[in-house]
RNA sequence: GAUUCAGUAGCUCAGUUGGCAGAGCACAUCCCUUUUAAGGAUGGGGUCCUGGGUUCGAGACCCAGCUGGAUCACCA
């Protein structure tokens, strides 16, 4: 064997001759290379959708087919070129004038949602970024000249519920009303293969509505082409982000970006996920807060910086949670958590009217006034009021004895400040509708707070509670390293007795601390959680484009894949294994428990008629060969 | 992770004590020049989630599994 070089290749690939026991191998230029492996990708294409087309349905079977018939009428059902709109359908329904006859000239595109096709003449509707308009169609107009076959044929066989189109005419109103455009020319601008679900609505009432929450979360690009409020959902949540981003921005403070990729996961109590670096040959944790990297930068000198960050936990997921969520913190340099307070009343307030141009919102079968100032009440008046204990200054066994009287579980693992926490989320949370501001959480389960200025066993925190649910968190920041070290230090204890949510211990931290850090105010505020209230949604499901969901189970013939070459040799033209295998026959093994070769036989033609393939018969003898 | 409910046509859903697999919309064919979820007529379309079991017979009953929803636990 034997292989040469040549001047000006770059690359050698081996061609399939074989002489004189040397494999003379054809040198390729790169370009080459990319000839041939689109070729090769193309061939497994074709292959991938040829079998799939064994699957189809018959409407997407139709659907194809008008794919062809197109093509071969000389139109590109995909093609490349811009098509110029000058106006969106929301904008011709609010101003059109009938007086005025305005819009007498309009180019627009969108999907069509729906088709009437009455002889010469239809109604359709297209469906663009901004709503819905109806259109008419009329034989004559788009087709002016004696051949009818884009209207005939085009328009009314070939064309259905999905496809995008481009259309240009001007805008009437019709008899019955509706503002409508006559279309003079229409585009196909993309065929649409699968079809879709068909939501109707009248007068406010929506009929056969796509509402299956498993489908709608998996197939989101559905959802949002058949339910328009959907759209108007995750529209308000980018309008949430930015209206604080305004304020934050009009304060001075700096957007900044910290490593989702962490060797100690830390800034928050929750498990975190692991990944691997190979270079660097350890683990690295994806981020659970970004909290130290934010008051490293205000060592640095920043006087404010904020960030939308995702963060990852490796806990639960319920309508509450997503294993990725996003989060906003904000850091400020010479604040206290008063001032902290007084930021938030404000930020919320001005969310609210930016998304709903007033302050009190409905959120399920309540409604929430965010007009600020928010009651605020300290963490210990509030369990004082809802359980009716005064806890301040009690030892741990005390509080396991109340946890015990109050009926609430507790565990060795828990501390002290696990323990009131729990007594707090049991016994108060749900009693916080309206936004309330609740303060002075006990030292033990905020290590990361400066001590109260009164009350060595309080911290500065607060969190805002609504509807039962935290959506703030924020601190006077702990800015002694000393301190810092120690509480760390305990938080390792906390871990050492089981508590999987127990912090690491992150010393570049408090080497900065080290340095110095200015009296600090800090805020994190749950971007999901505080979209679902102010869009009145239920679920973060609702709130996130893909939550992430289990994948689907289906093993789409996995052994069948493997098992192709034992076809081959038993004698399967390539062409019958897909519906062998769609048969149920997944396997040679399974093939052969066939008794009757009759059997399975009529089994592979039926299927050929059925599914109306172009492929080979084979021949009763054929099948009988297989089965000895 | 526990409990519970659900999975039937492209979509929304019926399906009686266990007895031929159904409706509306969508789709196809034909008729019709302005319909307001739905103009008229006719027709095609199914792995009843998967795998076992009971039975003469299972969409339905039993067991196991998959996926999702709800509630609880953990967490934000």
């Amino acid at each position: 064997m034997q292989i040469t070089r040549l001047k000006g290749a770059n690359y050698i690939i081996p061609s399939f001759q074989y002489t004189n026991g040397i494999i003379p191998y054809k040198l390729y230029k790169p370009y080459q290379l990319y000839q041939l492996y689109k070729l090769l990708f193309f061939c497994i294409f074709a292959f991938y959708s040829t079998t799939k087309n064994m699957q189809l349905s018959e409407q997407e079977r139709n659907r194809r087919e008008s794919l062809e018939e197109l093509r071969k009428m000389g139109i590109d059902p995909y093609p490349a070129e811009e098509f110029k709109t000058n106006v969106l359908s929301d904008e011709v329904l609010a101003t059109f004038d009938d007086e005025k006859k305005n819009y007498q000239d309009v180019v627009m595109a969108g999907r069509i949602m729906s088709r009437r096709i009455m002889g010469k003449a239809s109604f359709a509707e297209i469906q663009d970024s901004a709503g819905r308009i109806q259109i008419y169609v009329t034989r004559d107009d788009i087709c002016p000249g004696e051949n009818k076959d884009f209207y005939n044929v085009i328009f009314k066989r070939h064309l259905d519920i999905g496809d995008f189109i481009g259309v240009k005419g001007f805008v009437f109103r019709t008899q019955m009303g509706e503002i409508t455009v006559h279309v003079r020319e229409l585009k196909i601008l993309s065929k649409s293969l699968h079809p879709l679900p068909v939501v109707k609505e009248k007068e406010g009432k929506v009929y056969d509505a796509f509402s299956d929450p498993e489908m709608r979360y998996r197939q989101r690009y559905v959802d949002l082409i058949v339910n328009p409020q959907v759209k108007e959902t995750f529209r308000k949540r980018t309008m949430l982000i930015q209206s604080m981003r305004e304020l934050f921005n009009s304060r001075g403070y700096l957007e900044v970006e910290t490593p989702i990729l962490q060797p100690i996961p830390g800034g928050a109590a929750a498990r975190p996920f692991v990944t691997y670096h190979n270079t660097l040959n350890m683990k690295l944790y994806l981020r659970i807060a970004n909290e130290l990297y934010l008051k490293k930068l205000i060592v640095g000198g920043y006087e404010g910086v904020y960030e939308f960050s995702k963060d990852f936990r490796n806990e639960g997921m319920d309508r509450q949670h997503n294993p990725e969520f996003t989060v906003m913190e904000i850091y400020v340099a010479y604040k206290d958590y008063n001032w902290m307070m007084e930021f938030v009343e404000e930020m919320f307030e001005k969310v609210a009217l930016d998304l709903h141009g007033k302050t009190l919102i409905p959120y399920g079968d309540i409604e929430i006034e965010f007009k600020k100032p928010y009651p605020r009440i300290t963490m210990l008046d509030a369990i004082k009021k809802y359980s009716g204990y005064d806890i301040s200054g009690m030892s741990e066994d005390r509080l396991r004895e109340i946890c015990d009287k109050l009926d609430i579980e507790h565990d060795p693992s828990m501390g002290k400040g696990k323990l009131i926490d729990q007594i707090f989320k049991e016994k108060c949370e749900q009693h916080f509708v309206q936004p309330t501001f609740v303060t002075d959480y006990p030292i033990e389960m905020s290590p990361l707070v400066k001590k109260h200025r009164k009350n060595p066993e309080l911290t500065e925190r607060f969190e805002l509670i609504i509807n039962g649910e935290e959506m703030c968190n924020a601190y006077s920041e702990l800015n002694d390293p000393i301190d810092q070290l120690e509480r760390f230090k305990e938080q390792l204890k906390l871990s050492e007795k089981g508590d999987d949510e127990a912090m690491f211990i992150d010393m570049d931290f408090v080497h900065a601390l080290e340095y110095g850090m200015p009296p600090t105010s800090g805020l994190g505020v749950g971007i999901d959680r505080l979209t679902m209230l102010m869009t009145n949604q239920p679920s973060i499901q609702d709130v996130l484009f893909f939550p992430q969901m289990r994948p689907e189970g289906r093993e789409q013939g996995a052994g069948g894949r493997e098992h192709r070459d034992e076809f081959l040799e038993l004698g399967v033209p390539e062409e019958w294994i897909e519906p062998l295998i769609a048969l149920g026959y997944d396997t040679v093994e399974k093939l052969k428990e066939v008794e009757k070769p009759g059997k399975l036989h009529q089994q592979m033609m039926g299927y050929r008629k059925k599914n109306k393939l172009e492929i080979d018969t084979v021949t009763l003898e054929q099948v009988t060969e297989w089965l000895q």
